[in-house]
RNA sequence: CCGGAAGCUCGUCGC
């Protein structure tokens, strides 16, 4: 079971679900038992390939095998009912890791912040950011652009600068991912001015700017209809 | 703290 869980790891991530099919077909012919190490590569990939009935039926099958789940498979379906905007069930497994002895890690709250972020539920980001700091998780890069993001999702850009000053203020790493949400924020609220400042900032820093930067640069200036500045954003991908 | 390492966490658009 050990090397069936490796090779349905290697084939999640190669994205390779015909060579993942195969190898679940030939490791329940040969009558091995999923364990948790098995189940939270099943969902994760289910989750990345936007099956989201596998990953229901995986979870499903992981509480009725009776496998005693950690907190990786825990947070494995947090992240993956996130994914699929299914909050509920997303809070349900939040829920149901107390019963089973498990504490919260700084990724279960990650995934949680990371799911109410993409369904614009800021308010319990903000509940879930203030447990972490009580709870001693700290929050990191990956909590705060999940903020960001989410906050940036409905518009309120003003309370994005606030997450990006914390960060500042704790000295949490700024990376290439933070700056391209700032962009699509002020983008998608059509504040082209403050949208070059990231942009310019991950210039000093050397960070240049890959596809998704671009893209949501294209995207804030076509939304104002600034053609040009397109098209200069464009030659940048070459 | 450093190094090694891969089961889970963050960004645009599309499917």
């Amino acid at each position: 079971i050990f090397h069936f869980t490796k090779l349905l790891q290697v084939a999640g991530q190669a994205e390779d679900y015909h060579s993942a099919e195969k190898f679940m077909l030939e490791l329940h012919r040969r009558g091995l038992k999923l364990n948790s190490h098995t189940f939270s590569s099943l969902i994760s990939m289910y989750s990345r390939a936007g099956m989201v009935d596998k990953v229901v039926e995986t979870h499903t099958k992981m509480k009725e095998t009776g496998v005693k789940p950690d907190v990786v498979a825990m947070n494995a379906c947090i992240t993956a009912y996130g994914r699929a905007l299914m909050i509920c069930k997303m809070e349900q497994v939040f829920a149901e890791m107390h019963g089973h002895g498990i504490d919260p890690n700084q990724i279960t709250m990650n995934a949680m912040v990371g799911g109410y972020a993409k369904a614009g539920m800021t308010s319990e980001m903000a509940r879930c950011y203030r447990a972490m700091v009580k709870g001693k998780l700290r929050p990191d890069t990956m909590t705060s652009n999940a903020i960001i993001s989410g906050k940036g999702k409905v518009g309120k850009t003003f309370e994005m600068d606030i997450m990006f000053r914390k960060m500042q203020d704790r000295t949490v790493d700024i990376n290439l991912i933070t700056l391209s949400i700032m962009i699509d924020g002020y983008g998608k609220a059509k504040k082209i001015s403050e949208m070059g400042r990231p942009y310019n900032e991950m210039q000093e820093k050397g960070l240049g700017g890959d596809l998704v930067t671009l893209s949501s640069m294209i995207a804030g200036y076509g939304r104002n209809g600034m053609i040009g500045e397109m098209e200069k954003m464009f030659m940048k991908m070459t």
